[in-house]
DNA sequence: ATAAAAAATGACAACGCTGTCAATTTATAT
DNA sequence: ATATAAATTGACAGCGTTGTCATTTTTTAT
């Protein structure tokens, strides 16, 4: 039924060798000989069987996403860039969800990845910001890429996709700082996450830049969920604040926090944006379900999960390839949760 | 490094293929050396080799679950569910997310599953409410299992985890006529989607069993989305509806409409649940997310899945097996969002 | 106890591919 | 033209398992 290397191989008038040699890019073959095997891998629709492949070689053709679950919608995401650059290289995705809070779940990963065979591996925070297990995995000679938030690589372990936070939330933040607002409020994500770092930084740029003296009244540590924004707006916006510290804008450290933190304004009868604006970050579909709808940073999530498992592939392909990096910054988004000062 | 059928067969003292035989639980053993057999797996930690096992054999070690993205949470429970019993088993997961939307989707699916000599299929909603693409798939011999809204598995090509919304829906509008409500408003979702159909089924069926009379105008025509919600929840409660039409409780076809009535609620000042109440459905994390929360129904998604895929595997273990089907109801889950009608 | 039937076990090829290494062809230098 | 080096190609084993079929052992019937 399916056309093997075989087929392949009677057909272009070589051996099953030199059709292998084409099909992994090889050198050593002939520019007339590589045509006539491709003509004829496109002739069969030959597709190699990566049982077989996983099997005969060294190398494997599967590749695996590790991650703990911070948001279903982020992680949908990924596993689509993932899976389309997978489709486009020929391997396989493994998806292995797991729970990082997990006593031995190094061990454990590692147990899995050995089993399966798997070549590398796609690492999102937490697991992308733990730097023993990478190097413990890297270790094994099994390739790495990570997905994390900064703007340089924290070394050079494997390639890094880094997501720049920091400039974006300076962005929003210049966002708001143009629109007149001058005490801004931030209400942070949980501290264990370099994203909430990183945009607490780019906040903190952005009102330095501006002249604007920084109250740490105005700052308020918190998780990333939405009765966190609840909370950190009611806070914020509470009574026994003195009129002169109410802040005319909240930054959220992301979506969720600021859906939070809009819907406590509306319990506490503030209008959005005229009496106070707030603006999130993630640009999660849940920015979208809010009124009004909220301003944001955009992050191409699908297109970062598929530049990451390219350059995790390419890493994979050929081995003493140098380590590359690239960066994403998040872009504004202005919507309508954010207005001109009154 | 990692024990090979061939280290199992020396330190049990049998040929390879006796301890074949073993692990795939096939007759013709007898129970001493069955024992001898399992004892040395246990002692070298043997797993048997997916590659070698999909290349070697007729039938294959491999599910895959065919998907069109209706919900992030729910994708994410399901692939989880799946997994726990893929893990069990020794079967190996592909994710197949893709557009159902798509002209020869069918096709693009089918060349998938041979590619990768996919054993089974899991399959959701839509693709599950498709007898045509269900019976196409199952004559190329690729099982199939379905996860579908209903009491009664349509036909017995396949087997089927029915979840019985018609039931469930019923529980929750009784709940809503125990606490006193009488006109219950009803926001559907799409109406192509057999769910929302059931769903309806069981609000009508309350009803009935209650004594109360159909009142076509609290019934709106929706979409599974927070937008639908708000427009259907400003439209029962506008000015325009007389004041004895007005209900006194909405049954959301789901939470997301159920948090989008919630929040046209808030912004008419109507308090929830003193002057009405609603009730979602699904229990998803957005449930949680809104004030009050929501009374919704709960499936245990995570369970449904693993039980679906055990479904599965076992239909590709046995050939001769007949179909099983199980069903589950969605439990009421009281919140915060229902009350005592004023 | 013996023959026949049934059950248990094993030898070996095959699955489709890659790695190793030897054989062949082509290019380069003399 | 010849010797040598380099590039190209292919033969064949082996990856870890299952399927087929032959062989051995056990059970049952006589």
């Amino acid at each position: 039924m399916k056309a093997t290397i075989n087929d392949v191989a009677k057909l272009s008038g070589v051996s099953i060798k030199t059709v292998s040699r084409v099909i992994n890019n090889e050198p050593s073959v002939r520019q007339l000989t590589r045509e006539k095997v491709q003509t004829a891998v496109k002739e069969l629709n030959y597709q190699p069987n990566l049982a077989a492949r996983n099997l005969a070689g060294t190398k494997s053709f599967t590749i695996a996403y590790v991650y703990d679950n911070p948001n279903a919608y982020y992680i949908i995401d990924m596993q689509e860039g993932i899976l389309s650059s997978c489709r486009q290289q020929g391997f396989e995705l493994l998806i292995n969800p797991c729970d990082s809070q997990q006593e031995n779940i190094t061990e454990e990963i590692i147990n899995t990845i050995k089993h399966a065979r798997v070549a590398g591996l796609v690492l999102t925070p937490p697991f992308s910001e733990r730097p023993e297990f990478v190097k413990r995995i890297t270790e094994l000679d099994i390739k790495v890429v990570r997905i994390m938030s900064g703007d340089v690589a924290p070394d050079d372990l494997s390639p890094c996709v880094m997501v720049n936070d920091r400039d974006a939330a300076q962005t929003i933040t210049q966002h708001l700082i143009d629109l007149g607002h001058q005490k801004i409020a931030f209400i942070a994500g949980g501290a264990e996450h370099m994203s909430t770092i990183e945009r607490y930084k780019g906040y903190r740029q952005a009102l330095k830049d501006n002249h604007i003296n920084f109250n740490k009244n105005l700052v308020i540590e918190g998780e990333y969920s939405f009765e966190s924004g609840v909370n950190g707006a009611k806070q914020l916006m509470s009574e026994g604040v003195s009129k002169s510290n109410l802040p005319t804008a909240i930054f959220s450290c992301n979506d969720e926090i600021a859906a939070g933190a809009l819907f406590a304004a509306r319990l506490m009868n503030i209008n959005i944006p005229e009496q106070l604006s707030i603006a999130g970050f993630e640009n999660s579909p849940f920015s979208r379900q809010t009124w009004p709808k909220l301003t944001t940073a955009n992050q191409p999530n699908k297109q970062i999960a598929q530049d990451a498992a390219n350059l995790l592939i390419s890493q994979i392909r050929k081995q003493k390839q140098k380590i590359e990096t690239s960066q994403y910054v998040p872009q504004l988004v202005v919507r309508d949760s954010t207005g001109q000062r009154s």
